[in-house]
DNA sequence: ACGTGTGAATTTCTTCACAGCC
DNA sequence: GGCTGTGAAGAAATTCACACGT
């Protein structure tokens, strides 16, 4: 794999240029490096530079073709294909993201979800129905799930992972308020709008 | 003001120090750079030098007094008083939003929640009561609300940022899965769990 | 003429390493 | 001895600027 070379800061800017491009699909067919820096306000050069390290997507004079720019990125992003997903911790978050449906669009489907509180054990959604945390890891066996979104409490958080981690998962997207220690093997992103509120504070 | 001049990688990782600054605060009075850094996954020089653009808040041969480091942190993200919040979009996600308490422990309050569906126009949460989204540049103005989230469809967003910086609006943070384009001097943050997402599968 | 892809130049960010103080 | 704060060094990321293809 060649792919460790290429920073980890380049790889975090190609969702955005993916979801750029589908908006600017619904009405065009090519675009620019210019262009889209310009909606995203990155610098031209920097996105001619990112895409570079993948390949020679667009043509001189011309610029991208959207469509094989999109499927380029999906595939160099490993969007292509569909991923189950385990929700541990179906709280007043946890309901809500079983509720969203914007993720299966993408091929992210929550196939499973576990809780500890017998209140919401049995409970059915669209895709699932909350199972006992005790079984989780046999769902990820069973399902091969690499994926896990994490909507415990921050003082659970900790110690659920590392028993995500035991039952063999790949990747965890954390909502918890809390950094989790894991080894470096185990990719962690964090979605978390308090820290982003307390960033924005400071300008203001 | 000399803000300006520190990069924003350093002030956003501010708010991060300061979460590991509150779990360590509750089993020991100090800590040091070394210690902050592995929790972190940052070097220890680094927290030293970006402590540093602010002040000197440690000691040497004893490292940083968590109470005063976290007030201090406090203090620079204006995150030591409290912030009302407008809430954009009052559906799934919305309603979540609305539910979800942890906010106010750190002093960020949604005071007022709008949207265009008669059908939530008139509901009652904790803190606030549905609006319709036609008084939203009153409500801003009556209350001095500088922070908005945005939590409408994809579809809505562009235009609804617009009309929360017309309405006077600093700085939105939106749930929305799309990019914004406004003036320079409005702070925009994304939460996105879809990006966070798409970034790990790459090295799956 | 337009816009990509890319070495080179520049700027920014991170780490090193150590003087100085507790 | 331990740990901070910080210039200097080093590494990384970004921008420049231009040759080249369409």
């Amino acid at each position: 794999m060649i792919k460790e070379q290429i920073p980890d800061i380049i790889v975090g800017r190609l969702p955005r240029y993916l979801r750029t491009l589908l908006i600017l699909r619904e009405t065009q067919t090519t675009t620019n490096s210019k262009e889209l820096g310009k909606r995203l306000g990155y610098s031209a050069a920097q996105i001619r530079k990112d895409l570079s390290q993948y390949g020679e997507f667009g043509k001189q004079g011309t610029g991208y073709n959207i469509d094989f720019l999109i499927d380029s990125l999906n595939h160099i992003l490993n969007t292509d294909r569909n991923w189950d997903i385990l929700l541990v911790g179906v709280g007043q978050l946890g309901h809500a993201i079983l509720n969203y449906t914007g993720f299966s669009k993408f091929g992210f489907h929550i196939r499973a979800a576990v809780d500890i509180n017998p209140n919401v054990i049995g409970k059915k959604f669209n895709t699932c129905v909350v199972q006992d945390i005790g079984k989780m890891k046999e769902i990820i066996e069973e399902n091969q799930i690499q994926i896990a979104m994490l909507a415990v409490p921050a003082e659970n958080a900790q110690e659920t992972a590392e028993k995500l981690v035991e039952a063999g998962i790949k990747a965890i997207l954390s909502y918890a308020p809390t950094t989790l220690s894991l080894p470096p093997e185990i990719r962690v992103e964090y979605t978390d709008p308090l820290i982003s509120l307390q960033h924005m504070t400071y300008y203001l």
